[in-house]
DNA sequence: GATTTGCGTTGATCCACGTCAATTCATCCT
DNA sequence: AGGATGAATTGACGTGGATCAACGCAAATC
């Protein structure tokens, strides 16, 4: 267990270091980096607190920032014209947020629940991985893990039922917690609404809703409340998201 | 205009360096490297010819080799248990294909038309990226750049009508054939079949022939032949496609 | 503790796209 | 040239999920 009280520096100063504190740093990129590596990324980090609802990151806005989670949950999409919307994926404690390149973010960021945030001056972290290979290596691992999520999920909304994605989302939940550590993985939380899982599965909230009774009346799963679900039957929720055969779903913050 | 002879080596022998010579160089992740780590990468390659039709790599199979197309077009799928098929790519002269790490293939790759690919041991080829970070850096920026077109192609699968999907699609091939050089895009070759096409964008094979008939029948495209599109209005085929939202809303983000 | 408000569920109907079935077109044979 | 083969188009019809609408339910407000 590292000690998580203030840490000596080598100019012989007393000077906190929250990075090497934090309790998400396993599940994060930050894990790249050693003691005294984390002591130049406290450097360029900051931390901000959203309430639920409120906007990190505008669709079109200056990619200025990249955000690292440590608390809550929170949503990424796209926008059409009309206001159709895409949610590209859900972020938890230890997901980065700003991998997608560009000098303009091409997706907006929605706290669904208070959420916390480690911020990140892209310019500075630039420079970061610059200094440190091994953030950037790092970085390649879990873009890599995010592209072969994302390709499950065209897989999704391209050519399954919506009973299908309504199992496999579950079901790639509970394993994402489970990474997450801690939980069992048997109750599945849901903190976001029907609303955002129909634009995360391209689907309405209506049939959202009817897939879930569906999957609940087949004893797959069963309903704790409206915001959180009991997997009953791991192995026929699995046939019911029709999974190949090989295929271990590539878990991953789906952005 | 690079020299395309044999290339004097350190060791005084006179070596024939081809990844110098490679005219996809430009388009490539081997671009990264100046002259003498190329010759390193071309210790490490071999090149294979492949017919159409013929396998890449298998879904599920130890992913061994990672390739950088050279000629010809490349189509990447997912299969269902049931067959159903997600093509969640097209590859063309100077795309890399294995960024997905992971110990298997989590995706088919298979020849559109007759091809040539660069191969590469993915053992050896981590190690020379160990050694130089700026080929580390270029996969990254590769990876980011494909995150990105996996998210557009989530919002079309989720949320475009097949009308848009065909439009955005005919968009983006011309994008890229501009990208890769030469053409206009004012023609834009269709080499894979209507199959795969229907496959891409989550349609059948008819949706995507009536799809083609109403742009053409609209005035935004004419046909060529079966295998290549005009783009005769282009700002009609833009709005037709469905044009992502740039503007954002008026409250800026507080963070 | 009644009222509002927002979210979720359920039912009835509709329609964009899938399915099934010809028909046309292009290419390759001999 | 004529026939065979596979790809693409077009037409007729069916259906899964969208849309429209009503209702239930629980937390927040007074």
């Amino acid at each position: 267990m590292q000690n998580r009280s203030p840490d000596r520096k080598d100019q012989g100063v007393y000077t906190f270091n929250p990075c090497q504190a934090c309790s998400v740093r396993e599940l994060s990129v930050c894990n790249a980096l050693d003691s005294t590596e984390l002591a130049s990324l406290d450097e360029i980090v900051s931390r901000t607190q959203v309430a639920p609802k409120q906007m990190i990151s505008y669709q079109g806005d200056p990619a200025d920032y990249l955000f690292n989670v440590t608390e809550g949950a929170i949503k990424v999409y796209k926008l059409l014209a009309d206001g159709r919307r895409q949610i590209t994926g859900f972020l938890f404690r230890g997901d980065f947020l700003g991998l997608a390149v560009s000098d303009h973010y091409t997706y907006s960021a929605e706290a669904i629940t208070s959420a916390s945030l480690c911020r990140f001056p892209r310019r500075k972290l630039e420079k970061l991985i610059e200094q440190y290979p091994k953030l950037e290596r790092r970085l390649l691992q879990t873009a890599s893990n995010e592209l072969a999520a994302a390709q499950d999920q065209m897989l999704l909304l391209g050519r399954k039922t919506a009973e299908e994605r309504m199992a496999t989302f579950i079901l790639n939940l509970s394993d994402r917690a489970i990474r997450r550590g801690g939980a069992s993985g048997d109750v599945v939380a849901l903190p976001m609404p029907r609303n955002d899982i129909g634009d995360y599965l391209g689907l309405t909230i209506e049939t959202v809703s009817r897939s879930i009774t569906r999957l609940r009346k087949l004893g797959a799963i069963s309903l704790e409340n409206s915001r959180a679900v009991r997997i009953v039957d791991h192995d026929l929720l699995l046939e019911l998201a029709g999974l190949a055969k090989e295929d271990r779903p590539a878990v991953a913050a789906s952005l």
